[in-house]
DNA sequence: GCTTGACGTCAAGCGTCCTTTACTATACCA
DNA sequence: TGGTATAGTAAAGGACGCTTGACGTCAAGC
């Protein structure tokens, strides 16, 4: 799974931290996505989406690896 | 957070253990899933937007109470 | 009556998501 | 030099996503 956030965000002209207050989680959790440690629920994942006036699969992208069991 | 997973699986004519076959997870997920219980994660969130040939958004609806702090 | 398919409940266990707190590094600017 | 903003790491703890297994219900068809 990888993701645009950074990208986005910095078009948004955000820092990590106003980003996180918006979205009302921690700078933790916008580095730890960011970062790909770890990929966002799905609320959180849509809103971010929403922010960002696009839709879920443009900012998130599946890989093969995510779910092939 | 709402959504429309049986509607569209009906319309695809799955049951729910077919369904879960096809996503790789277990019949018990589904039912959690379609009853409310809780959401799934972003990649088979995914995953399942992509079988039903459409996206997130259209299968699964943020409501307000969603991550309002 | 019995079986089969589809749907449902409950519970234990494990890994992931997210939090908080604390600390480090770099760059910019007074 | 010292202060501020931004981005990063680490670790402990709680809540949630998903699993497995066992069991219950209801309708359809033999």
């Amino acid at each position: 799974m990888k993701n645009n956030m950074v990208e986005y965000r910095r078009k948004f002209g955000y820092s990590q931290e106003k980003f996180a207050e918006l979205l009302g989680v921690s700078r933790q959790t916008i580095i730890s996505i960011e970062k790909g440690k770890y990929n966002p629920s799905l609320p959180l994942a849509m809103i971010i989406a929403e922010i960002f006036q696009t839709n879920v699969e443009n900012v998130f992208i599946l890989e093969e690896t995510d779910y092939k069991k």
